[in-house]
DNA sequence: CGGTCGTTTGAAGTGGTTCAAGCCTTGTGG
DNA sequence: CCACAAGGCTTGAACCACTTCAAACGACCG
């Protein structure tokens, strides 16, 4: 899993087609990135990706799944985000003011970016960099997103929306094909992003699969109508 | 309301208290933001801060409250953010991708940021830049509460901790006296911001004003018991 | 083959919405 | 200075979306 040598192929690397998708890196530059891929970290599922520096580090994702979260004190959970190839995320110290912990959902590859980018030659340093940033933009974009689906829709629309979500996102670093694609989370991981009961969260996916948009089952999606999905949030 | 001559005083300048606290400006490059603020730009309650440029600015707000939202196609409204005195806001040119509009709630004062970081010298001009990015991070930093807010709490928790919210902030800008503080919103403004409806936002405050933790009345908050405020998010 | 974790279903309860009407406050024009 | 209009606030009653609790079932793992 580590870069292929000398040659880039965009088909067999999701997460660097990730990162030329979101922020429009040069694939001279995302030839280098592959090449200057520093020590790869890997945790295993239900790991805490943590910053043993004091201050946050960022991470860049290659493979799994990841997601911010922060526990409550009363033992509920809110999911902020979810992290797949090719996205940053920014892993913090753990401390009683951090806004939230980067988890592994799946094993998970990733490398530190700063790290990597010492590795570079300094012309390709900065085009990296700003990818990176801009990557990183996209994603707090996406938080507007995520307020108006806990703000405003229905159960049902918070879970379409969070499907056409993933959706689009794995489509771009061609993690869908006709069948669907994988999602490896639980009920309660969805619960816990869309701040609804598993139970809830249970009925509207048994919604969703007898409507035809969306079947749900065994971490794969199936039966994903686009369309209807979409209308489902004009209501 | 320009900048006074020469000398600062923090306690005439809320905005300037902001910036200081929210980013460890130091009192001398804070002396010269207030000698370089450029044209201010004025906007009436309502009206839109929109960027004519194709590209976003970002504003800094010298007096007033903005908050950034959108209206859904069926109408509704979603806030994502408030803005008091010392806040930036990036505005953004209207179009159909635009995720949010900056509308101002009062009438507003403020300076585009890149417009008056030009008629700085260099040396002030990154540690004014480096302080507006801080900033921006911590106003960042806070849509994880947000979305705790939406997602995990219930309608009087999301009003006790909005009006912590802005306790806080406005604290830290001078803006509080032991009467309250001014908060120039109607209950359809909280209601938008905390995913309510404005029937029940006032059903809400009626339930913290006879619990004798908060009065929101007539643009004012009055009868503020941070302590009590603060306990009701712990259960 | 048994245990554990995740999923599914039912039944009852509750928190929040919607609709509708009346009231209060503020601003405006006569 | 008063009358009126408009917008915001307040209240009641009915309804519905989502939660909670409880129990059973299924899939996967050692």
């Amino acid at each position: 899993m580590a870069q292929p040598s000398g040659t880039y192929k965009a088909q067999v690397h999701p997460a660097v087609d990730g990162l030329i998708h979101s922020s429009g890196l040069s694939t001279s530059a995302a030839a280098t990135l592959c090449d200057v891929i520093g020590p790869i970290e890997r945790y295993p599922a239900a790991a805490v990706v943590s910053s043993i520096a004091p201050a946050p580090r960022l991470k860049w994702i290659l493979s799994g799944w990841t997601c911010e979260m922060r526990v409550l004190p009363d033992g509920r959970r809110q999911i902020f985000s979810f992290e797949i190839p090719g996205d940053p995320v920014l892993s913090r110290p753990v401390n009683a003011s951090n806004p939230c912990s980067v988890v592994a959902l799946t094993s998970v590859e990733c490398i530190d970016v700063a790290q990597t980018l010492s590795r570079a030659r300094e012309s390709e340093r900065t085009e990296i960099s700003r990818a990176m940033n801009a990557a990183l933009n996209l994603a707090q974009e996406r938080r507007y997103e995520d307020i108006i689906r806990l703000g405003r829709r229905s159960a049902l629309q918070r879970l379409a929306d969070l499907l056409l979500e993933f959706h689009d996102r794995l489509d771009q670093i061609g993690l869908v094909d006709e069948r669907g694609f994988y999602l490896p989370l639980t009920q309660e991981h969805l619960a816990d992003a869309l701040g609804l009961s598993v139970v809830h969260v249970n009925r509207s996916l048994k919604a969703l699969r007898l409507g035809g948009m969306a079947t749900f089952r065994f971490g794969r999606v199936t039966q994903f109508d686009r369309e209807r999905l979409v209308e489902l949030l004009r209501s």
